[in-house]
DNA sequence: AGCCAATGTGTTACCGGTAACATGCCGAGA
DNA sequence: TCTCGGCATGTTACCGGTAACACATTGGCT
């Protein structure tokens, strides 16, 4: 064994008496003072291999005020977006010394509960990672005081925010069927109080009206497949296109129109968004817009740790999304005679 | 607003003299001890309330030796299992009071470095989540001396372990298609280096061996649709079945089939294992084997935590997974003309 | 030479809790 | 009535660090 079997934890004093100093310069050592003697330095270094001495979180939380942890609020976590991004963030806030603690907002957890009970555990700062309306307004009410950022696709003022551009991606896939030659295309939406949904939907309705198409009635999905799949099952026979709010309802909206026996798409193009894995091997492969949650988490943590340091730091960043085009989506076509 | 701005953080002491009793009392109303005065303990409680008083968990940390925190090492985030299982582990731990710190093993980060950089924020416990062969032994290893419960397929005789029955759960999927006249089932497995792979590749050489049928050669898959798509298209033509190792891979099989004109499941079945929440639209719709996540994210907090409380565990406990019948399997028949 | 700033280190107090032991009070049993 | 044990509470020390300030030494500049 290369550890020494339970090792009796030692401390700043113990590693001070053994290398001759006071426990202060040891302090000094683990916290990279600037004037410590080089010599000194790599005595004491030497003395903490020896002992194998970690400093004690707790204790530096307790004297310095600063936990060097981070919180984060997620609204539907198993939602590919959000738990992509915070797993992205957990990895940069790793990389930059900080920890993560998060909480889901899912079930009978209100924003205020939440924030409670992350800032019970102390906190240096709050990420709050919600697509929904209200939740910002829930936030500021049961505000910590903490700095904040908001992961969201709308610019608050007053606050630091930061999201994937909702409505660039959006008029990617619109432009993209729209240069194949569609005209009528049937948005389906997520759900109504996602901002995501909206900015997606309003982006649709622009980029129609600006054609001067009139719009259809949109259909509102719930993000899952399953109203994928009843959107498609409902889907009107003179629809070219489809765009569809998200990959899975847009897999739900390919399963109902196979079944139909509706070809994708040769007769319907579908195109969706996100770019979740395995949408290359849909069938047909999913067109889509891919959302890089990666550089969003890491973003975060940058704006907020910068915040956190004072740095003067811009209260709205973006980052750009990317078309992805596959086998889900073609030139519109006439679809054989029409019923009635 | 409802918070007065920047509450100024009240303490114990400062509680305490405003209720007119010690610190001491105000420490065990905070704890619940069992002998305060009820009246005592109103006064107290009244007090926090007025002060919006919260308990500094850095101070309780230091002073207690214990930080209600459980650090969980995640191997492959990015799958399906192992992501699952922590978001489940993480509200098991919430629920408990407790709080989670997690790490991914993924990059360039060694099992070693994981627990170095675990222990050093502090732990009263470490969860692994790992299906790989080799990290029990890195773990052992890199010891820290703090209670561990390992989430892996294989017992480990000196350690605390939980798992979904993986073993239960492809004799469930093999039972499937044998049930349904298969005798030519190809397996698609996963990294040779997990031991959910492992496990399931057993279970099905086994199942055929029982049967008298001489498995073929086994395909090796990195859980990735993409290597399930790359199998699907060197699938040998007189195989009727496949048992893939999870969805992702049953996905790409089904891509790769389709586009061969191979019917899914007139020609050929499929079977996965995981039951993605998208698995019911796949085209066709998936037949796989459910493992319950939530369930082990439970089973494993429980277990640590009775652990910790020094109450008496079983070493070994398992979740049974279940079998979903869907559209994607269906009974033997022969292939029409073989080609040669 | 004398002064001052920078450098390197030490002293002391304090962060906000909990542990361990001490104390006063009260009721039950001898 | 006295004693003893349990209840309710208080006192003191300590957990393991950091902050703030003090102090000694050194070297450059006037």
């Amino acid at each position: 064994m290369s550890t020494p079997a339970s090792a009796p934890k030692a401390n700043i004093r113990q590693v001070a008496t053994l290398a001759g100093v006071s426990h202060m310069t040891v302090s000094r050592v683990i916290n990279d003072h600037p004037s410590i003697a080089p010599a000194t330095r790599e005595r004491v270094l030497e003395v903490m291999r020896e002992l194998n001495y970690r400093p004690n979180s707790a204790a530096r939380a307790l004297a310095s005020r600063t936990t060097r942890r981070l919180g984060v609020i997620v609204d539907s976590v198993v939602e590919y977006g959000p738990g992509s991004t915070l797993r992205a963030l957990e990895d940069a806030a790793h990389d930059a010394g900080y920890t993560i603690s998060s909480i889901a907002l899912d079930r009978a957890m209100t924003p205020h509960d939440a924030v409670e009970s992350l800032a019970a555990i102390g906190l240096d700062a709050l990420c709050l990672i919600t697509p929904r309306v209200d939740s910002i307004d829930l936030l500021r009410e049961g505000s910590s005081g903490l700095p904040t950022l908001v992961v969201t696709p709308e610019p608050e003022p007053d606050m630091f925010t930061v999201s994937v551009d909702q409505r660039g991606g959006a008029e990617l896939a619109m432009r993209h069927l729209t240069d194949l030659g569609h005209r009528d295309i049937l948005h389906v939406a997520g759900p109504v109080d996602w901002l995501d949904a909206r900015a997606r939907e309003e982006v649709w309705r622009e980029h129609l009206t600006a054609l001067g198409v009139t719009p259809r009635p949109v259909v509102v999905g719930d993000w899952t497949s399953d109203s994928g799949y009843a959107a498609g099952l409902a889907l009107p026979d003179d629809v070219t296109a489809v765009f569809a709010a998200n990959d899975p309802m847009a897999l739900g909206i390919i399963h109902a129109l196979t079944e139909r026996g509706v070809r994708v798409p040769d007769d319907v193009s579908v195109i969706g968004f996100d770019d979740v894995p395995d949408a290359r091997h849909f069938l047909p492969p999913l067109t889509t817009v891919r959302q890089d949650f990666r550089a969003l988490g890491r973003l975060s943590v940058e704006t907020l740790l910068a915040e956190l340091e004072g740095a003067a730091v811009p209260h709205r960043a973006l980052i750009a999304p990317e078309l992805i085009v596959r086998g889900s989506t073609g030139r519109v076509r006439s679809r054989g005679p029409e019923p009635s």
